[in-house]
DNA sequence: CGGGATCCAAAAGGATACTG
DNA sequence: CAGTATCCTTTTGGATCCCG
């Protein structure tokens, strides 16, 4: 009777990877991160972040900056002011952002080197899955 | 003197964001996450997996999979049988990698809300960025 | 059954010139 | 100063078809 199910996907692994890939659409990016802490700090300005974060480019900073006003994680601030001044800065909830990727972070410290050993060893043979009698 | 230096990013956010971005880069794939879980859970045959995943396909299975065994979060075993028969299960790397997962899906589901509003007010004005005196 | 090989569409990211 | 607009390259993901 546990049959005639819409949703294929199994409910318990959803109800983990579905909100878990909700943060990643946010904060996937490949300058995010970078941008959420460095604003964390306190008001930054546009310029100041591009210097402040290396390799960015204006495009990328300001694509990355304007998904994350719009997902609510940084408030933006325009002073009317000639030359223009703007800042940026973290909202409460990216702040409460900061500690569950602290755990990301201290997962990826510790095991720095498992991975890198497993990358070897695959790369090495010629991929090391296991052979079963 | 405390200039000539070569890393422009500032070093206390490099110590954070970099090591996010590792994790990211291996569990960031649109997959990832739920073929992590559904592995978690006890072996796994390729084809359960491509039914227990909703709207997969075959080939970003494959690739996926490639990838996470290739970081050692999961380990592949082939049996020598005909037809083939192959099982994916997780690596303990993969299981100490649940808990700060769990810590962002918090995150995601006490806050969905407060980003769906954010990302209302944000569509609706032509983005809400205050003007300052 | 468990893929690999191939081809294609879409999205992400980068370089840079221009502007109020 | 703080962007926008434009053009281009790279990456990611999806649709098959084929094969031992």
């Amino acid at each position: 009777m546990s049959q005639g199910n819409t949703a294929v996907t199994d409910p318990e692994i959803h109800a983990v990877a579905c909100p878990v890939r909700e943060v990643i659409d946010r904060v996937g990016g490949k300058w995010s991160v970078q941008i959420i802490l460095a604003v964390m700090r306190g008001p930054v300005r546009f310029t100041a972040l591009e210097r402040r974060i290396d390799g960015i480019s204006r495009r990328m900073l300001t694509l990355t900056l304007r998904n994350l006003e719009r997902d609510g994680l940084v408030v933006r601030t325009v002073y009317p002011t000639v030359p223009p001044r703007v800042d940026y800065r973290a909202t409460d909830l990216a702040r409460e952002l900061h500690d569950p990727l602290e755990g990301l972070a201290e997962w990826a410290r510790r095991n720095r080197g498992s991975i890198a050993a497993a990358r070897a060893a695959y790369d090495a043979g010629s991929g090391s899955s296991a052979i079963a009698s």
